[in-house]
DNA sequence: ACAAAAGTGTTTTTCTTACACCCATGA
DNA sequence: TCATGGGTGTAAGAAAAACACTTTTGT
């Protein structure tokens, strides 16, 4: 059984599927690895586990460094061990998703790191076994979006259910019928219509909404269920 | 960035939490640390990740060593990795929930292993994080059995609907209308009533079922989706 | 014949779905 | 005034929930 000597140590690592949304897409950041082996191919943005940081922390780093952002939706999904998946030496890799507003990290991205946006529905080869984490990852994505309000993260803080929509539709590769959509949606006591309106989309313009994580955790603390399906 | 050399390697373990299933009751199958730290006290079913197997392998092997099975439902739920979750020293751990047949494994159980079945609602202390990997599980196996016909794995291959019922209602901790839920279960043409009945718990006699997990899979590639819920 | 588990039916209410319709406004 | 996205209403039907009811059989 267990015991602590005479045991392999391996490397440990840290993969981020960085999701974002531009144009009634769903991208992807990906970027051109730096070093060996396979230096130049895409790949997803990875780091080593160091000693003194949790995996959460880890991957909340690696994210940092390449996009500059901190306070971004970052959820595990899976690890990863095959024996032979990083050609270079024994890796166990634990695979996080993110949720980050495109536009913004387009702002920050360092030019440095070669990264660049794909849309989901149009992946280029990845190294070792990413093109599996990416499908695993956008599984979890889609199931989580329906049933927890995650989607959100993907969105400015102030969206128009169309933005909302769109996403959805994006996220799922589906599309939705805009009237059921939003009576969903005006059942959710948890999303605040403000004064304010987005004109750039229509003549007439559509109402900005919000987010409210405060009153959303009070509805789920009185058992109502977030459920949004395509 | 990601480089290979100076990267601290460490270890890696699988833990184990198997469910089991008898007399109403969900159960848990806890050891008795048979070596230091914490010699003696109780938790999970693990082992260190070797060079040569896959997180799959090992906690299948882990499983084995412990239950002496090799054919059961094994699945991923969770990585953990905080920096000091393992006092002994710096381990990250891949959670694996295993879903077993009570019954069979009491008989295959070797004494040596001081292995015990506790119910989930009497947990007793456990080390490092364990319990929060077991709350973990259960979440996770409670979701799973309300979206995918796992839940007959912790049953016999012939069970009667009341049987279903009693473990879902363990599984969830609430109680069912048992006319709702035949009816749901009326609707699935994977569960195959046999030409047999259990007269262990009644006069009148319950029908056996099975389930047919190649007319699941026929009804899932057609779009049908499993829903089973308290 | 009756107790007790097994199993069926029926009514009520709630949620989905599909789709027709109205609204506001800049060009 | 009309085209266009934004937004509402509603009728038909499906599904869930609640619960009363029947069936079987050993004792």
């Amino acid at each position: 059984m267990k015991a602590y000597d005479q045991q392999s140590r391996l490397l440990v690592a840290v993969d981020c599927i960085i999701f974002g949304f531009k144009e009634g897409k769903l991208n992807l950041l990906l970027i051109r690895r730096d070093f060996e082996p396979r230096r130049g191919e895409w790949s997803l943005m990875g780091g080593f586990l160091k000693e003194d940081e949790s995996l959460d922390d880890a991957a909340a780093r690696v994210l940092k460094e390449l996009t500059g952002l901190t306070e971004v939706y970052l959820e595990q999904f899976r690890a990863f061990g095959e024996v032979n998946r990083d050609e270079a030496e024994r890796t166990v890799s634990v695979g996080y998703y993110a949720l980050v507003e495109q536009p913004v990290v387009d702002k920050q991205l360092s030019r440095d790191y070669a990264a660049h946006w794909v849309s989901v529905d149009d992946i280029p080869p990845l190294v070792f076994d990413h093109r599996e984490m990416v499908a695993a990852a956008l599984r979890r994505l889609r199931h989580r979006a329906t049933h927890e309000p995650v989607g959100f993260e993907l969105l400015p803080e102030k969206f128009t259910i169309t933005q909302l929509q769109a996403l959805y539709e994006g996220i799922f590769g589906t599309s939705i019928d805009a009237g059921n959509f939003r009576r969903r949606l005006r059942k959710m006591d948890y999303l605040e219509r403000l004064a304010e309106k987005d004109t750039s989309g229509s003549r007439k313009g559509a109402w900005y909404y919000q987010f409210k994580s405060e009153r959303y955790a009070a509805a789920k603390s009185e058992g109502s269920d977030f459920l949004l399906k395509p």
